[in-house]
DNA sequence: TTGAAAGCGCTACCAA
DNA sequence: TTGGTAGCGCTTTCAA
């Protein structure tokens, strides 16, 4: 019944509609109606206009599958995500659907977590011959990224720097690092720590050690070294260990490698009756939105997540026209966030309060 | 160089290898090469293994897209998915693709978020052939529903009850929030409120209004009536509402229709000064990973995301083999998880610490 | 400006 | 057990 009524040489009842099953419908060829619907120039407007409003009344849809199949391009993009319990890649894939959508791609969701991916899934990138592939994970290693190396399929990381191959667009997680570096010896911080997160991802690693470097060259001892998993936990357990120190031995600054890990942090210190942050300042880095709000308030330096994606797709787009190009890493400047976790120098203290205010980076 | 070396007859260089290409390789036909990829037993056993060699030495994959032309299914199930800034769907989202993974189906992101969804998006989902469709997204009217509908195209719905037509696989969102107000009634409390999620989410008013009718059933006033959406800025808003509150006419229990919101609540309510559960108890639904830990240890019922997913896919491949089937409604018994965040009745009190801990519903 | 035919990569059918 | 052929729905030559 949202076929044409009559099931005459055309209409073939109950089945969807083709672009052969419109041509006899119409009296023309069935290249016409590929023409017109695509709006070929060369149709004459009366049987474009003809073929558009027979296409429309009987909601014709086009088979991608077998346009694919001809044309050589899925319009799919590959989409390997991390962990979405982490804030940062929700909010990564969200946008990542409504701008793939605008330039006409849709994303074929190949892996979301923190597992390795399996053979078979990773396989369907070539079965689904994906036009490119974009992986969105901190995670260093990927059978992904070989794959795509191995086949020719354009590859841009995202919030990660590329292994062995691929593109990249990632925050600058140094100057990162180092901005809250001087944030915190700026404001008079002496004894800093950072939290680290998984040991082979290189956000992590850049952002604790241009922090640390940052310290060490402002003269402060180097930082002392915790954490060393991307969590809240292992944030909260760092944050029990901190507050289990001699007031003498206790930083009275910590950094950590995400919002994440910050958040635990944040959430050990206060459950042990430390204060955030008169009695110890915490920053993070990221700046999803669940740590930018009660009850945490977190100065952090926040990710262009927007610029980045759009960056990313640029990337993807160039190569997949075809056009040989050489792999390239985008690096984005952060924002710095002020919040209410971390004492400000002087010079910022009015700035502070009572929400968050923002500066550039 | 992924290729075989030489280019005679078959192993055109640089191109990807096909049926054919194989075929004339190994010197059969097409058909007998399909056949021995695939297992078909009628293929001797010494044929099927020189295929089998020649794939794997070359690398070939099948084009999925070229066997969903022949064989009606893509293989493809579309996904709709709510906000991910919501843990809830973050949690779902991750166990769909690996549940999916499992069956064999991959999963074409449609859509991601609050807005609703775009023609062209939806229109995707024919486009591409999608064999099923999975939304997963309290909003109650949609789109897609309509599209799925209209096109034969087998449509469950998680966390929502069928709005016109389609599957659903829900939480017992009415025995959930009966199981909370008997536990809140029967710790004492006396004055409570409910907090509403979105006006057009089943969720939301199944459980509130359980919530609310088991209160009254209890010989109590009915519940004040509070919130309106479902966002830890709405809980968070309504919890300040709360904290202003004469000590008289304060509840002295509040429910939320979700987790999101009872961690704003909560927040807010200890941003000014009120105790959790001391002076207040609060409990949440969903049992998301975020509202079980510090600094919230929420009371909540648990939804069974692992079994609701199953019985969502279940669903779902009755309905693609073909069969005709009635829309079913599943509803699921949710986990009380009894944190900290609400008053225990006295016969309970033993379990609420130092962690969780859990009881079926 | 339109039509006829070939073919994308694969599977299914009918013979051999 | 294997091969040839047709055809899935579409685009794209090449002719008319």
């Amino acid at each position: 019944m949202e076929m044409a009524g009559r099931s005459s040489g055309d209409g073939e009842t109950g089945e969807r509609w083709t672009v052969a099953s419109l041509a006899r419908r119409a009296g023309v060829a069935a290249s016409t109606v590929s023409r017109a619907l695509r709006d070929d120039p060369r149709i004459s407007p009366e049987v474009r206009a003809r073929i558009a409003a027979l296409a429309s009344e009987v909601g014709y849809t086009p088979n991608v599958l077998a346009r694919s199949l001809v044309g050589g391009r899925s319009g799919l993009i590959g989409l390997v995500i991390g962990p979405v319990e982490n804030p940062l890649y929700a909010a990564l894939l969200q946008k990542a659907v409504s701008r793939a959508a605008l330039r006409g791609w849709r994303l074929l969701l190949v892996h979301a977590g923190a597992g390795p991916i399996e053979q078979a899934t990773a396989d369907s990138l070539l079965q689904y011959r994906v036009d490119g592939c974009l992986i969105t994970s901190a995670q260093l290693p990927s059978r992904v990224a070989t794959i795509c190396r191995a086949n020719g399929v354009p590859l841009v990381m995202v919030n990660r720097v590329a292994w062995e191959h691929g593109s990249a667009v990632s925050c600058d997680n140094r100057a990162g690092g180092a901005l809250l570096a001087d944030l915190l010896v700026r404001a008079g911080h002496r004894r800093l720590a950072v939290v680290r997160g998984g040991p082979a991802t290189s956000t992590s690693l850049e952002r604790t050690e241009a922090f640390a470097a940052h310290v060490v060259a402002a003269g402060l001892p180097a930082p002392l070294v915790l954490g060393g998993a991307n969590s809240h936990a292992m944030g909260y357990a760092t944050g029990e260990a901190v507050a289990a120190m001699g007031a003498g031995e206790r930083p009275d600054g910590v950094m950590c490698a995400s919002d994440l890990l910050a958040m635990g942090v944040v959430d050990a210190l206060r459950e042990r009756g430390l204060r955030v942050p008169d009695d110890i300042s915490v920053v993070g880095m990221d700046g999803t939105e669940p740590a930018l709000r009660a009850p945490y308030y977190l100065t952090t330096v926040a990710q262009p997540l927007d610029d980045m994606l759009e960056r990313a797709f640029d990337l993807l787009q160039d190569r997949m026209r075809g056009v040989p190009r050489a792999d390239e890493l985008v690096l984005l400047r952060g924002e710095l966030i002020l919040g209410r976790s971390a004492r400000l120098p002087a010079d910022l203290a009015g700035d502070a309060f009572p929400g968050q205010s923002r500066m550039d980076a």
